[in-house]
DNA sequence: AATCCCCCCAACCGCAGCTCA
DNA sequence: CTGAGCTGCGGTTGGGGGGAT
């Protein structure tokens, strides 16, 4: 048996799209919306595959597509972003407004792999990670805050955040005798105290992000990650970010590893 | 000018996950 | 519950542009 393939072999055109397919395909989106690729080509009367369409359409022909002169903002974000999460291009597109995935993927293969490598011998030789003064939690409380909690969870000013996190880190260190570091600790402690601030009491997805940690120390760094990821892939979450506040938390990230 | 070679990137392919009957 | 169909994702390929010889 196995699967039908997505389209019959013989009678379609392959390869580079033409400058009149493509205002065909165009023409046939602005009408009729996105979507239904399968049959697309047979009612807009184009001799491709729904794939080769769905492709064209979303990295090449999309009105809102950005198309090469990567920033240096944007390369810098891909390459903590790729850190982060791996080779999940999508995810690391959808942070970057305008960019596919496939853009990145290609710009990443080509270039940015090699140019990480390079720079990983250099880090080798950097000093162990500072320590982080209250001040310093407090501020990156803020910020992680305003970057990763959407607006309607924030009930809390940013400066009440701040107070927040600089008592959390008041208590814990009169008490601390555990290996981890109380501030780091406090830093999520808030966070996930605010996520959780909307008063809601359904299992949900701030119960998710606890269920990860169980008796461990949310200090871990895959904890970190999971968390992160999902925060990234929640659909709820402006996309709107601006870069500099994510690059601010992201940088947060780096002293730590 | 002709040929070769390398590299970029658009496009393809296979698979996984989701939806729905 | 199951399987077919569809969509989206990530890995890979190969055409073509441009630099080197």
């Amino acid at each position: 048996m196995g699967r039908k393939p997505c389209c019959s072999k013989e009678d379609i055109n392959r390869g580079a799209w033409t400058a009149e397919e493509d205002r065909i395909l165009k023409a046939y989106i602005k009408a009729n919306g996105e979507g239904r690729w399968r049959s697309l080509p047979k009612k807009a009367g184009l001799k491709r595959c729904g794939k080769s369409c769905r492709l064209r359409w979303l990295n090449y022909l999309r009105p809102d597509i950005k198309r090469g002169n990567i920033t240096c903002e944007e390369e810098d974000l891909i390459i903590r972003l790729h850190k982060l999460l791996g080779n999940k291009w999508s995810l690391i597109a959808g942070r970057l407004p305008g960019r596919t995935d496939n853009e990145i993927k290609n710009y990443w293969n080509t270039y940015l792999k090699k140019k990480v490598q390079g720079q990983h011998q250099a880090k080798r030789c950097q000093p162990a990670a500072k320590e982080l003064a209250p001040e310093l939690v407090r501020t990156k409380a803020i910020r992680c805050a305003t970057v990763f909690i959407p607006p309607q969870h924030t009930t809390k000013e940013p400066a009440m955040i701040g107070e927040l996190a600089t008592e959390k880190v008041a208590n814990s260190r009169s008490n601390d005798h555990s290996p981890i570091d109380p501030r780091e600790d406090a830093w999520w402690d808030v966070l996930v105290g605010l996520d959780k601030s909307n008063g809601s009491t359904a299992p949900g997805r701030d119960l998710d992000l606890m269920r990860p940690w169980g008796s461990e120390s949310p200090c871990s760094h895959y904890t970190r990650r999971e968390m992160f990821e999902d925060w990234m892939s929640d659909a709820t979450l402006p996309f709107d970010m601006e870069l500099k506040s994510l690059a601010d938390f992201l940088n947060c990230e780096d002293e730590w590893l």
